[in-house]
DNA sequence: ATCTTTCTTGACCGATCGGTTCAGAAAGGA
DNA sequence: TCCTTTCTGAACCGATCGGTCAAGAAAGAT
């Protein structure tokens, strides 16, 4: 048999998602991912084999964790409008840090999906996933008699799906200002 | 005297700012620009000082263009939903065209503004004028009896912004679905 | 017509880009 | 112990990056 790795894949597809989500595709060169990774330039290509291949998967690896921690928050048994508020102001009062890094697949949408079918597709199974997720929550929220019965989870789940994103990119460039939560609020006032 | 300047300015900065828009700041290069704007290298630099400084006085003046637009759409006299309707649904329903170069201020958002200040405000600006026009609108149409007493005017239109930046965003990764329509309609019926 | 000033052009700069190659180190099987 | 295999690190690749510079062209003043 041959020399084992000397690092773990998964932990550093982790340092690359963290480095490409604070940074972008662009700005972030081959020699910032080496420093990042703590592993050699031949390495990451021998792991992932481009720039681009790491940050798709590091997109991918960031939906999946994302879009199960979403579906988890949303599936839990009891009332679930209380889950889908959470989920919503958890965005508009996202502190600093959390602000200026955005959403990944908000910034893959924004810098890639337009030229590169790949990333869009990604993006849009994000998308798909969490207006599901939200459809299905509203769906239970109206057979609990939590939601009114002339109102449409899909159209709902639609309207928040899209307000989020607006939340991510206001964030980037609002200093913890009220916009955000007062749009949050405003969008919310639909599930009374 | 001396010689005279063989292009227009303005116009070199018009074809700059659809550059930008189009593929974003890190992913223009100079020889990009020498190409699209039709002047060599060295009259760029001595006309806008450096691609950074050419970048931000694209995005103003398509904040100027877009924010005068806005304003004017939403001071018409009469009825003053049925303009802010047409605003939302402007957005909601973009060619493909459209919806992949998305909204300037938005691309800026996400690309730039988390580490360059001077994008930020420019930014946050543009945002604060849609608002400011937004808000007035929604005064108006309180005032004129369009809309019902109880609304609040300000947290509407933070919605309606945040709203619209997410729709340039979905817009960008998804094929004329009824995502954007079926969110902004939702919106709307805030308005009512 | 000549001078002065400013503009245009294209060659050029060092630095950095993403990506490749290769010699040697290291680990398991024989 | 030696061999095979695979990984590592660094040197290296041509291309491209943003930015500069010097030489000459052009236009108005004299």
């Amino acid at each position: 048999m041959a020399r084992t790795k000397e690092f773990d894949p998964d932990v550093v597809l982790q340092a690359a998602l963290e480095l490409f989500w604070r940074r972008g595709y662009e700005a972030t060169s081959m020699a910032d991912l080496v420093e990042g990774l703590g592993i050699a330039r031949a390495s990451i290509y021998a792991t992932f084999g481009s720039k681009r291949e790491l940050y798709l998967r590091a997109l991918e690896r960031y939906s999946e964790q994302r879009d199960s921690g979403q579906l988890n928050d949303l599936s839990q048994p009891g009332p679930v409008l209380p889950a889908v508020r959470a989920l919503v102001r958890q965005y508009a009062e996202a502190g600093e840090e959390d602000r200026k890094r955005g959403c990944f697949v908000t910034n893959a949408a924004v810098e890639l999906a337009p030229h590169d079918p790949a990333a869009a597709r990604r993006v849009e199974a994000s998308l798909d996933h969490l207006e599901t997720a939200l459809t299905a929550a509203l769906l239970r929220a109206r057979a609990q008699g939590e939601l009114p019965a002339d109102r449409e989870p899909r159209a709902l789940a639609r309207m928040l799906v899209v307000l989020l994103q607006g939340i991510r990119v206001v964030g980037k460039a609002t200093d913890g200002g009220t916009r955000a939560r007062d749009a949050a609020e405003q969008a919310l006032t639909l599930l009374d």
